[in-house]
DNA sequence: AAAAAAATACCTGGAACCAGGTAGAAATAA
DNA sequence: TTATTTCTACCTGGTTCCAGGTATTTTTTT
């Protein structure tokens, strides 16, 4: 940063939020808001001509999804600093920004001393994230008490068979198996799931979201 | 109202939300905006003690659903205008709101100008609707082109035992019927879903949100 | 009161599912 | 390079699914 205050961008498709964002940071020391934009290549481009030493990122984007947003900017400027913005509360998309290199990530119900708190932190190399997201972090996950089995490639290839409806026979021919391979598949999914029929794999796959 | 300026109150559970409102609000000749509020019944409150010409309402509060708000609103004081403001663009969600008595769905990716020539029409009697919510309701639902079938009482039950992975057998035992009846029901579920197994007949249902 | 829809129950027979194994080859990880 | 995982394939045998009917009783609608 050329002086002592960070410069920071704001990326969200919703105005309403981009408006919000920048009149909670009005008061905020040390921060100024560089720009705003409401696509990702729009701060993509942004990003290749100026210094950027964080960033407020939702994950819903009209033209990239955010995960991907995420691993770009870091791409082309490692320095700079991610933090998420969301809705969505899921332990899942937490740990991907993490994995991607965000520094934290923060539920749109924040509040200013909170966001500007969370900027700081993250700008000084730490790990950080809203008051909400701490809890549900916190707190063991029904996916992880359940466990949510990892499949191999050929099982979620063989998954996807199943939910669209076709048999083992049919997911034979299309997979050019024999039918008694497929069969073995099917059987390690349904243990893998613990479930004892395919109604229950497909509505357990569909509540993970892996369907 | 008293004035020539109508009174505005906004409810969203994110202060970002508001704060972004109120700026976009405030370059608008008209339009005085009375209170925001981040819950249902903080809302309700107040409205029983003053009046209000018309108020933004995110469907998605804390402690009560935007549905059952804008009935209590409907309720407490008629001829306040209710714009639904939300992420949600399902045409269940808006009809729902319509229904309700709401005067307009608005999707929280608005712009300023709209957003407040969305309110001038509101409360010149018309309903309206954001850009991208005109365009959803006027293309025909997939729901609409698939024919969401029509189930009966027994038929409904009965899926929701078969997603929860029990056998013909087993239903038949739980409902105290012939194993019989229960194929019955159950061929009229793949009929009525023009599905040929169950793995279909779930994903189908949970994708037209009937489980 | 008549007609339509829903719920009940039955029959047959083939296809697919599901549980319980075993086992070799190929790819990946330690 | 050894160990582990994944993918492949097979066998048996009981259970359930699914398609194609028919048919009576009860409920709902017209």
């Amino acid at each position: 940063m050329s002086d002592n205050s960070a410069s920071l961008a704001i990326v969200d498709d919703h105005l309403i939020v981009l408006e919000g964002l920048q009149q909670l940071l009005l008061n905020a020391a040390n921060i100024s808001v560089a720009g705003s934009f409401t696509t990702g290549t729009a701060f993509l481009s942004f990003l290749k001509k100026h210094t950027v030493d964080i960033v407020l990122l939702d994950i819903s984007l009209p033209d990239i999804n955010g995960i991907e947003l995420c691993l770009e900017i870091k791409k082309l400027s490692p320095h700079t600093i991610v933090l998420a913005l969301s809705n969505h509360s899921e332990r899942s998309m937490v740990l991907q920004m993490l994995q991607q290199g965000a520094s934290g990530y923060l539920l749109k119900n924040i509040s200013g001393e909170e966001l500007i708190a969370c900027i700081h932190e993250a700008l000084d190399g730490q790990i950080t994230f809203s008051q909400a997201v701490k809890e549900i972090m916190s707190r063991p996950s029904v996916t992880e008490l359940k466990g949510v089995p990892r499949l191999t490639k050929r099982e979620k290839e063989i998954l996807q068979l199943i939910a669209e409806g076709q048999t083992t026979p049919d997911i034979a021919a299309t997979l050019h198996l024999s039918p008694l391979t497929v069969e073995t598949h099917r059987k390690s999914l349904l243990q893998k799931f613990e479930v004892k029929n395919v109604a229950l794999l497909i509505r357990t796959a569909v509540e993970q979201k892996l369907l």
